[in-house]
DNA sequence: CATCTGACACTAT
DNA sequence: TATAGTGCCAGAT
Protein backbone atom coordinates (compact mmCIF):
# COMPACT_ATOMS: atom_id res chain seq x y z
CA UNK A 1 0.00 0.00 0.00
CA UNK A 2 1.50 3.01 -1.00
CA UNK A 3 0.78 5.17 2.44
CA UNK A 4 1.38 9.07 1.54
CA UNK A 5 3.72 10.92 3.36
CA UNK A 6 1.83 12.32 5.77
CA UNK A 7 0.34 9.30 6.68
CA UNK A 8 3.86 7.70 7.77
CA UNK A 9 5.18 10.72 9.60
CA UNK A 10 1.35 10.56 11.33
CA UNK A 11 2.05 6.65 12.30
CA UNK A 12 5.41 7.78 13.57
CA UNK A 13 4.42 10.36 16.07
CA UNK A 14 1.64 8.55 17.56
CA UNK A 15 4.18 5.04 18.09
CA UNK A 16 6.21 7.40 20.44
CA UNK A 17 5.13 5.96 23.89
CA UNK A 18 4.29 7.99 27.18
CA UNK A 19 7.60 9.19 28.88
CA UNK A 20 9.64 8.98 25.51
CA UNK A 21 10.30 11.88 23.02
CA UNK A 22 11.57 12.50 19.48
CA UNK A 23 12.88 15.05 17.37
CA UNK A 24 11.48 16.33 14.39
CA UNK A 25 14.25 14.81 12.54
CA UNK A 26 14.24 11.78 14.14
CA UNK A 27 10.69 11.39 13.42
CA UNK A 28 11.05 12.08 9.52
CA UNK A 29 14.00 9.25 9.85
CA UNK A 30 11.29 7.01 11.60
CA UNK A 31 9.18 7.79 8.86
CA UNK A 32 11.17 6.79 6.19
CA UNK A 33 11.60 10.65 4.50
CA UNK A 34 15.29 11.70 6.70
CA UNK A 35 16.02 15.21 6.16
CA UNK A 36 12.10 15.82 6.09
CA UNK A 37 11.96 17.46 9.40
CA UNK A 38 10.08 20.49 7.98
CA UNK A 39 6.99 18.16 6.81
CA UNK A 40 7.04 16.56 10.14
CA UNK A 41 6.45 20.14 11.63
CA UNK A 42 3.56 20.71 9.24
CA UNK A 43 1.74 17.56 10.08
CA UNK A 44 1.89 18.26 13.73
CA UNK A 45 0.36 22.02 12.95
CA UNK A 46 -2.73 20.48 10.73
CA UNK A 47 -3.50 17.69 12.97
CA UNK A 48 -5.15 16.86 16.39
CA UNK A 49 -5.06 13.89 18.70
CA UNK A 50 -1.40 13.63 18.46
CA UNK A 51 1.18 13.45 21.42
CA UNK A 52 2.63 16.77 20.05
CA UNK A 53 4.72 17.36 23.13
CA UNK A 54 6.77 14.19 22.42
CA UNK A 55 8.25 16.37 19.29
CA UNK A 56 11.18 18.19 20.19
CA UNK A 57 14.32 20.21 17.86
CA UNK A 58 17.64 18.64 17.74
CA UNK A 59 19.46 17.86 21.17
CA UNK A 60 16.15 18.15 22.68
CA UNK A 61 15.13 21.41 22.49
CA UNK A 62 11.59 23.03 22.53
CA UNK A 63 10.55 24.98 19.81
CA UNK A 64 7.05 26.18 20.24
CA UNK A 65 7.13 30.04 21.84
CA UNK A 66 4.94 31.13 24.62
CA UNK A 67 2.28 29.97 26.26
CA UNK A 68 2.62 26.71 24.34
CA UNK A 69 6.04 26.31 25.07
CA UNK A 70 5.38 26.47 28.78
CA UNK A 71 2.48 23.68 28.09
CA UNK A 72 4.68 21.49 26.40
CA UNK A 73 7.32 20.93 29.19
CA UNK A 74 4.64 20.76 31.90
CA UNK A 75 2.96 18.15 29.86
CA UNK A 76 6.52 16.50 29.14
CA UNK A 77 7.50 16.55 32.90
CA UNK A 78 4.22 15.39 34.11
CA UNK A 79 4.86 12.17 31.75
CA UNK A 80 7.92 11.71 33.47
CA UNK A 81 10.30 13.38 30.78
CA UNK A 82 13.26 14.91 33.21
CA UNK A 83 15.66 17.90 31.69
CA UNK A 84 18.94 19.47 31.82
CA UNK A 85 18.25 23.33 31.44
CA UNK A 86 16.20 23.64 28.47
CA UNK A 87 16.52 20.26 27.10
CA UNK A 88 15.05 17.33 27.79
CA UNK A 89 17.35 14.51 28.54
CA UNK A 90 17.61 12.91 25.61
CA UNK A 91 20.17 10.56 26.85
CA UNK A 92 17.59 8.76 28.76
CA UNK A 93 14.20 9.19 26.85
CA UNK A 94 14.72 9.90 23.18
CA UNK A 95 12.69 7.48 21.70
CA UNK A 96 14.32 4.73 18.95
CA UNK A 97 12.24 4.00 15.66
CA UNK A 98 12.78 1.17 14.08
CA UNK A 99 15.30 1.04 11.54
CA UNK A 100 13.28 1.81 8.20
CA UNK A 101 14.54 2.09 4.56
CA UNK A 102 13.94 5.65 3.40
CA UNK A 103 11.00 5.97 0.80
CA UNK A 104 12.37 7.30 -2.63
CA UNK A 105 9.72 9.47 -4.88
CA UNK A 106 9.40 6.77 -7.69
CA UNK A 107 10.28 8.68 -10.77
CA UNK A 108 7.95 8.86 -13.78
CA UNK A 109 8.36 5.29 -16.29
CA UNK A 110 9.60 7.43 -19.25
CA UNK A 111 12.25 8.93 -16.90
CA UNK A 112 13.54 5.90 -15.48
CA UNK A 113 17.44 5.85 -15.10
C1' DC B 1 8.50 27.57 -13.44
C1' DA B 2 10.07 31.05 -9.57
C1' DT B 3 9.38 32.19 -4.67
C1' DC B 4 8.07 31.84 -0.20
C1' DT B 5 7.19 29.46 4.06
C1' DG B 6 7.75 26.55 8.30
C1' DA B 7 7.11 24.19 16.01
C1' DC B 8 13.98 22.03 11.42
C1' DA B 9 19.25 20.24 11.19
C1' DC B 10 23.95 21.06 10.93
C1' DT B 11 28.19 23.63 10.90
C1' DA B 12 30.98 27.56 11.77
C1' DT B 13 31.93 31.42 14.48
C1' DT C 1 25.01 29.39 24.93
C1' DA C 2 23.59 32.29 20.92
C1' DT C 3 23.41 33.75 16.12
C1' DA C 4 24.06 33.27 11.12
C1' DG C 5 24.35 30.88 6.93
C1' DT C 6 23.22 26.96 4.17
C1' DG C 7 20.80 22.75 3.11
C1' DC C 8 16.59 20.47 3.25
C1' DC C 9 11.50 19.11 1.65
C1' DA C 10 6.76 19.53 0.06
C1' DG C 11 2.85 22.47 -0.35
C1' DA C 12 0.98 27.04 -1.43
C1' DT C 13 0.96 31.16 -4.29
Amino acid sequence: MAMSMQARILAAIRKIPRGKVATYGGVARGAGYPGAARQVVGVLRRSFGLPWHRVLGAGGQIKLRGDSAVEQRLRLESEGVSFRGRRVDMKRHEFRFALSKPVRKRRSMKART
